[in-house]
DNA sequence: TACGGTGATCGTCACAGTGACGAGAGGGGA
DNA sequence: TCCCCTCTCGTCACTGTGACGATCACCGTA
């Protein structure tokens, strides 16, 4: 059973039919600002407008398999070198004109390693500044998925490691730090966070010596990667008021 | 377009058609101890086992008015006493056998107040202390989906003033903080909950005195209502060592 | 090679928040 | 009246943090 007619082993009429989508929130740290992975729409409905990746889930699919399918079909990046967490269910009855869709989007922190390579989908792939992103350009409801995503991103750096996901295999503390400060658009203390990582167990594992101090010169910073802790305890708060939401 | 038929209006063979259901993950604090509201199954599959309550989403509705509606109808919980928020998204191929089901399980606080009435469903329902949920018992994917629901809200006490929801309109410091014992099992300070909860702005808002000082006597509690506060700052960490997972 | 520039790293200090716990306030029952 | 209970207020030591000075190790240039 791998199609529709799957369910006329059952009663196809015993319950409403919907198409269920995943779509991808795949953000990163471009040049020092907070970006997010967006497509433009060849077909109809909102051609032209700009939108999330994503597609729909296939009969024998687990969600979590879609999302990393169109996540590597799509845009290039792979699994393994990327943080991938569900975001939620959006399911507005008029959320897509055509049909009744409830769509699985998934959050995904990766590097900036991979130039986005536009996928089998054939439409144009670009990486946009979070903060110069127009919602009202943005089709179906992404813009309240991509808002979703960009909060529970800031809130998910406080208390967990996932920061090093935007980070290569290995990292400076001033990368991760440069991470934050985009994420989080604050400046912060190198000091007090260059303490507060270094001393947080779990979190970083030294393991060399970088031999690269940056054009302007400067001190060469030691060599990270990510430890095997999953929660930052104590958390590390957001500087100035918190506003609860973005 | 309010059925099956809507989807003739497009070509109905080019998505995969699933059913979307909403679970409800019900959880109260009765007698002391942290409990779920489960439902004994009366149809197959998993007939007489153990389940949430839940059930197909409309092709009219929202996912939040469905989870609504299953929760007033089932449970008969009204959603003005009560916190929603949706849990996710579970849709493993073969977590129905019947056929593919996306379930968007929502979790609810509500206070002991109502008795469990059983909804026009037919069947029983009952209080379950959640340490005594046995999870091979659970029908479909039900155990993840509680344990999902239980660590969810373990975990929001920290950050946020929810816990209000479990208790009535208004309530004293040491009926909170027996929320709080029961929902994380661990023994709390009175005098430093009291302290906590009292000094953080926006958590508490006194209204009165209590004048029943409980049945082994006692000094009369300050009684108080929920504040407008939406995030704890700073959060109220769990005790003891923190595991990453229930 | 000496020198200023830059960023990494280490230290210090004051202060807020917390855990542990003593003590008084204000009620019950025998 | 005496004892017991819970609520509430205080105290003290300790931890973690924000602010920021100082040093280290590299750059490019004179």
């Amino acid at each position: 059973m791998t199609g529709p007619e799957f369910l006329a082993a059952y009663d196809p009429t015993a319950f409403p039919p919907f198409a269920v989508t995943v779509d991808v929130v795949l953000l990163t740290v471009r040049f020092g600002t907070f970006s997010v992975l967006l497509v433009e729409r060849d077909t109809h409905p909102y051609r032209g407008a700009l939108a999330l990746p994503g597609g729909f889930v296939q009969p024998d699919e687990d969600l979590d398999t879609a999302a990393v399918r169109r996540l590597e079909q799509e845009t290039g990046v792979r699994r393994d070198t990327a943080h991938v967490e569900q975001l939620g269910a959006f399911g507005d009855p008029l959320r897509d004109p055509r049909m009744r869709v409830v769509s699985v989007p998934y959050l995904v922190f990766a590097p900036d390693l991979p130039p986005p390579t536009p996928g089998q989908g054939a439409r144009s792939v670009a990486w946009t500044p979070v903060v110069a992103v127009e919602a009202t350009r943005l089709a179906f409801d992404h813009a309240a998925v991509l808002a979703a995503g960009v909060e529970r991103a800031r809130a998910k750096l406080e208390y967990s490691p996932v920061a090093a996901a935007f980070c290569g295999e290995q990292f400076t503390v001033a990368e991760l730090r440069r991470v934050y400060e985009a994420v989080w658009g604050v400046p912060l203390d190198p000091r007090n966070f260059h303490r507060k990582t270094t001393g947080t167990a779990g979190f970083l594992v030294p393991v060399g010596r970088d031999s690269s101090p940056g054009p302007g010169g400067g001190r060469p910073a030691a060599l990270y990667r990510r430890g095997d802790a999953t929660l930052l305890h104590p958390a590390m708060l957001r500087p100035v008021v918190r506003t609860p939401h973005s």
